[in-house]
DNA sequence: GTGTTCACG
DNA sequence: GACGTACGTGAACACC
């Protein structure tokens, strides 16, 4: 009997990935930044440790990619093309990392043209065909075709080993077929395109109900959903090129590396003594002593070095003892990583029904306050353990309130608002969240999922874990506390974890003060906007449906009697087809997908050449889409405890810094027709009191005179001129006086144009001339604003050199495709680029505007007046009627007034002020 | 889940 | 000369 042989092959890119942002910058006495090396040592010295005391290895090796390019780029250019490059401090960590694996006695093993996986492929298909054992020490899903009966992969961050039938579980196939899935369903992180509208869930069933790709792509035309089967037949040659790139090479040329060359070698202290003391590493000199210096694997290692990769301890408070020692150990350090676990994603329905505590990584505790058992009855000998819910929070309360204790949240706005329903004021915080959306603006989305993966390399246990989904899905309160303490006390670990992480970075990268000033301090003022909601109508609401539906029914038969059949009104395929191929109307488009577009432009068109039903269909949609999304839809979203309307305003989605509101969005309230305003006249004050709304005047285009230094515009500005007559006498050469409404309105187009990036066929959309005109009017703007072009070439230069633009007070926002080498793609970004900017500069103006506002209306004696909504450049409040008159020229003085002192710009900022009972009034 | 349409700034 | 676009959002609905 021969022994068995265990191969091990690291993943040595993904270890560098991890071990990079897993920790802080830190750098060698001579200035070499080295977190990356130290990280890596600490994560190597801990996995050769662990396995010998499991299935020993008999051979060895980490693998590195060699260099950006591999011959998979020779198969198609874009692969992994919007792989941003490797950060300046890690670069001349690479060839450290390859020495300190050498010092381990370990063969750190690269190869030109050929990416870590293919070596590793290359590897693991030898060792199996000598009938060995292989273990390959990555979580990366691209691996995950090696495994079979002799292969598995091991995750070394979740200790945890994935063999077919984990595989199995992720991809819904056996590893043989997981490269027929990605073939399909791509990856847009690596840029495998795939087939357009299949995910991994179609790409898994359809491997599995056709046996692989090619019988799947030669039998295509038998799929029954015409979508997906014109996808597969247009895209095949996509498929089978994803294929290759996904496929790895079991080939690749290692003549010099052959099997034995990868036998272990034991650890020599003294070599790797000199590697740690070279690169002062202190704390992994210590532990390797202690690990080789008396054979066993220490337990007394320096804690404090290794929080990052160490297992994590999680813990159940249900005793006051146990929460005072919490609360005194919170006390010692000053700063807390805090989640709260409710029933409701709500803040306004939710009840708050756990709470978790972090103070260092991989440590945290949940205190379950109001859980219970499905069944209801959770009185008598059967009650939950947990603490009296006063008992706990008044515990609390003196912790969350301290001004010398930091709370850290992600997404603190949400906790802020659930401990605002208990009494309680969370004050100071930070949050991770708007960390990372300063720092990334426009690189990812920044929910604390998404960061986790990016920066720790961590997935959290997804939600639906615990609380299940779709019908079956149960409130936090009905989830098992020892399921929930998990879920919970993982969060605030993972939380103050990024915090540690992100918060440093901040500094390096200049954003401290847009973090600051301009995100933190907002977050309660919109606590409170969010808090206060606005009262709505609920009676004019349904008087509003009930006459929209009338007029739908009436218009949906004079419909059908002109088309000559019943049809579905609301499908844009019915409709397209009814007007364009049996009615056989002329001015037809058909868009990317191939369908008629029957958008409100065509339909206008076809109504201006006398089509009755055109016409009728936009009456029609007109009042379906106020009845669902609005008279409908608010009436629903009335909160029953307050009779109002609570918004959230989102503060890390946008690409340039404005707010967005959702559930419901109050941003988008009809204004600009007469049917779509008695709407906005369901919004109204509570009794006794009046709506103000305070919009500033043409604030983009005054920030682009401003930024683009345009002494026309700014002077225009300065005399309180009418900006759009005086493009209008500029570009078309007619005097201001008596300005022609229709000039007036080309040039108010132009003008918007301008803030978005102009294009001749943008223009020539809108105003619905020709291509050859827009571009004349395009060319003369510029002739008399020729410092509008040169801002426009030099941002644009700015976004190709750095990846994002910045707005007057230092907010970045990374612009993606900026140098794709789809020239659409690029146009797209450089129009971006340029509106980013302005767009950007207003939303740091308004957002100053209202982080000063409470505080200076209080100072004029005016505590009574609430600020409740937030439209990009308008406020709305609502105040005692009699203090109306006192509050308006604080609140026109805060706004106009909003960029100083850092900011003194070259126009005037104007704002309208209006009054009214509803909205709609007081405009 | 994706695409279309349309409400807002 | 072709590409196929005005910038930024969110919600409802149809259709897979």
């Amino acid at each position: 009997m021969t022994d068995s042989k265990h191969l091990y092959l690291v993943d040595g890119s993904g270890y560098i990935f991890r071990a990079y942002h897993a920790l802080p910058p830190m750098t060698r006495k001579d200035g070499t930044p080295v977190n990356a090396v130290y990280g890596f040592s600490n994560m190597l010295l801990k996995l050769l440790k662990d396995v010998n005391e499991g299935e020993a290895p008999t051979h060895f090796a980490v693998i590195f990619d060699a260099a950006r390019k591999s011959f998979r780029n020779d198969i198609y250019d874009a692969y992994k093309a919007h792989r941003p490059p490797a950060p300046d401090d890690l670069v001349p960590q690479f060839a450290l990392i390859r020495e300190a694996t050498n010092a381990f006695n370990v063969p750190a093993i690269e190869m030109e043209g050929y990416e870590a996986d293919d070596i590793i492929a290359t590897f693991a298909t030898r060792a199996r065909a000598e009938g060995w054992k292989v273990t390959i020490v990555s979580s990366d899903k691209d691996l995950m075709q090696l495994v079979s009966n002799d292969v598995s992969l091991f995750d070394s961050m979740k200790n945890r080993r994935i063999g077919a039938k984990e595989v199995h579980d992720k991809f819904g196939v056996i590893p043989e077929k997981v490269i027929d899935v990605q073939a399909l369903c791509g990856d847009s992180v690596d840029n495998v395109p795939g087939v357009p509208g299949i995910g991994p869930k179609t790409a898994a069933q359809l491997i599995a109900d056709y046996g692989d790709l090619e019988t799947l792509l030669a039998r295509a035309g038998e799929i029954k959903q015409p979508k997906r089967r014109e996808n597969l037949l247009a895209h095949a040659y996509d498929a089978r090129m994803s294929k290759k790139l996904v496929t790895l090479h079991c080939d690749v040329p290692l003549e010099d590396w052959t099997l034995d060359k990868l036998a272990v070698c034991s650890m020599e202290p003294e070599k790797l003594l000199a590697f740690a003391d070279d690169n002062g590493f202190k704390a992994l000199r210590a532990r390797v002593v202690s690990h080789l210096g008396d054979g066993i694997p220490g337990t007394s290692l320096q804690e404090a070095e290794t929080t990052e990769i160490k297992a994590t301890n999680y813990s159940i408070v249900d005793q006051m003892a146990d929460l005072e020692r919490w609360i005194a150990r919170i006390r010692d350090t000053g700063i807390v990583a805090v989640d709260t676990e409710t029933t409701s994603l709500d803040p306004m329905r939710a009840e708050l029904v756990g709470i978790s505590l972090s103070v260092k990584a991989g440590e945290a505790c949940y205190i379950p306050l109001r859980h219970r058992k499905s069944d209801g009855l959770d009185f008598g000998t059967d009650t939950l353990r947990q603490l009296p819910v006063k008992d706990a929070l008044s515990a609390l309360k003196p912790i969350l309130e301290d001004p010398a204790i930091l709370k850290v949240g992600q997404n603190i706005k949400y906790d802020m608002a659930i401990f605002a329903n208990e009494g309680i004021r969370v004050h100071p915080i930070d949050d991770t969240m708007l960390i990372s959306y300063v720092r990334d603006c426009g690189l990812h989305g920044h929910g604390m999922d998404e960061l986790s993966e990016l920066h720790l390399g961590i997935t959290p246990t997804p939600f639906k874990d615990v609380a299940g989904t779709g019908k079956k899905q149960i409130t936090f309160d009905l989830v098992p506390i020892e399921k929930a303490a998990h879920y919970a006390a993982e969060d605030a670990d993972i939380t103050g974890r990024l915090y540690r992480l992100l918060k440093p970075r901040l500094a390096e990268a200049g954003l401290l003060s847009v973090y600051e000033r301009l995100e933190r301090p907002l977050v309660p003022v919109l606590v409170d906007m969010e808090r206060a909601g606005i009262k709505v109508d609920r009676a004019e609401l349904s008087r509003l449906s009930a006459e929209f539906a009338e007029g739908m029914a009436r218009l949906e038969t004079e419909i059908h009697e002109l088309a000559g059949e019943s049809f579905n009104i609301a499908s844009p395929a019915q409709l397209g087809h009814i007007l364009f191929d049996k009615m056989d109307l002329k001015g037809g488009k058909k868009g990317k997908t191939g369908a008629w577009s029957t958008s409100a432009d065509v339909l206008d068109k076809l109504a201006a050449e006398g089509h009755t039903l055109p016409e009728k269909v936009l009456s029609w949609r007109q009042l379906s889409k106020l009845k669902s999304t609005y008279s409908d839809a608010l009436g629903k979203a009335i909160n029953e405890k307050t009779g109002r309307v609570h918004t959230s305003f989102s503060m890390a989605i946008t690409s340039t810094g404005r707010l967005s509101s959702t559930d419901p969005n109050l941003q988008n309230i009809p204004i600009r027709t007469p049917e779509g305003r008695r709407i906005r006249r369901a919004f109204v004050a509570d009794t006794g009191n009046l709506l103000i709304a305070a919009d500033y005047s043409q604030i983009e285009l005054r920030i682009l005179a401003h930024i683009a230094d345009i002494d026309a515009l700014k002077d225009a500005f300065a005399k309180g001129m009418d900006i759009h007559a005086l493009t209008a006498s500029q570009v078309f050469g007619v005097p201001m006086e008596n300005m022609d409404p229709a000039t007036r309105r080309r040039a108010k187009a132009i003008n918007f144009g301008i803030i978005y990036g102009i294009s001749a066929f943008g223009l020539a959309r809108q105003l619905d001339i020709g291509r050859d005109e827009a571009k004349a009017y395009i060319d003369a703007y510029f002739e008399r604003f020729p410092g509008i072009r040169t801002y426009m070439e030099r941002t644009k230069e700015q976004a190709h050199e750095t990846g994002h633009v910045t707005t007057l007070f230092g907010r970045r926002s990374h612009v993606s495709d900026i140098n794709a080498k789809n020239p659409n793609l690029r146009a797209f970004a450089e129009r971006a680029a340029i509106n980013a900017p302005i767009q950007g500069t207003a939303a740091d103006i308004i957002k100053r505007a209202m982080i000063r506002m409470p505080q200076a209306l209080l100072d004029a004696g005016l505590p009574d007046i609430r600020m409740l909504l937030q439209v990009h450049d308008e406020l709305i409040f609502e105040a005692p009627k009699d203090q109306v008159e006192a509050a308006i020229p604080v609140i026109r003085r805060v706004m106009e007034q909003a960029t100083a002192p850092v900011l003194d710009l070259a126009v005037p900022l104007l704002v309208d002020v209006g009054t009214g009972e509803n909205w709609d009034d007081a405009h």
